[in-house]
DNA sequence: GTATGGTTTCAATTATTTCTGAAATGAATG
DNA sequence: CATTCATTTCAGAAATAATTGAAACCATAC
């Protein structure tokens, strides 16, 4: 699943170990599982900590920290989605409306070159409009009000 | 662009300077312009014919080839996620269905390990229900009788 | 059939990404 | 405050992926 998903394999497997196991485990335990280095583990760890869907915990008279994998497929999903809005959506917008800031606008040139300005014009407010969407469907189903894809789901049942 | 989607940079680069200029282009062209080499333009060019999203035409007294980029974003999107669907989530969904039939029966085993059995396999059918549920949102969406994602943009207006 | 203009393939090269391991840092304990 | 145990960082090594360029391969025209 890894590489689809943005994510390292390491940290697709550390991820698939924590979710299908269930079980809150150490660094250690998990280096040994997956035969990875300690840097590998301390890494992929803190990556998935800052995708937000595992989460860190302690057990007293064990200095050791244990991690856990959030175990709602909807809501990891959610997280997932959330994280890369944030990570790709987002500062692809940004460029995208800076270019068109940018653009010489059409009335300065004449005849032929005028229409192809326009049509370029057209094509980048094309993109920038599908991204727009891409972003207020994201909020919807993902954003921190998001009644997550379960809503997406349930659609399924009705729609033309 | 390139790299959250799935596609190779100059892929991207190759796609969007034929989106963006709107224009046909020959193999030679495109060299030119991004400055890349023979084998690189043809697999990627190749590469962006299989994902459906150019279309390889040809002009008379000319033999070279010339590519044009689809010019709709959205029947441009609809295609790269049918591709993914193809590429990404029918296999994968191959995989999980093959391991839970793989898993052995519950009853088979006692007391905690029961337990732990019938967790491990509620998690593996929680993973299963979702992909499923993403590939009938995915065929709704960008299959072939699919509505396209304008339908999802629609979706914005109403809903919760 | 063969010369010409064009496209595709692929082994070798180059660039990018990921992983390792040891050193630096941090945090709790006596 | 020094020791111990654990985590983080990061430069270099290893593994992957992308790119080149030249040879092999069409297809058409002569």
């Amino acid at each position: 699943m890894g590489g689809a998903w943005g994510i390292s394999r390491t940290m697709a497997e550390v991820h698939a170990l924590l979710y299908i196991t269930g079980r809150a485990m150490n660094t250690d335990e998990i280096m040994d599982r997956l035969q990875i280095s300690r840097g590998n583990a301390s890494m992929s760890i803190r990556a998935l900590l800052d995708w937000g869907i595992v989460s860190r915990s302690n057990r007293r008279g064990d200095r050791k920290d244990y991690f856990t994998a959030d175990q709602d497929v909807w809501s990891m999903f959610r997280a997932i989605v959330r994280e890369r809005m944030k990570r790709e959506v987002e500062p692809l917008l940004a460029v995208l409306f800076e270019i068109r800031d940018q653009l010489p606008a059409a009335d300065d040139a004449d005849g032929e070159t005028q229409g192809d300005l326009m049509d370029h014009q057209r094509r980048l407010d094309d993109m920038l409009a599908f991204f727009r969407t891409v972003e207020k469907l994201g909020q919807r189903f993902a954003g921190p009000t998001g009644s997550g894809l379960e809503a997406a789901a349930r659609l399924l049942g009705r729609l033309p």
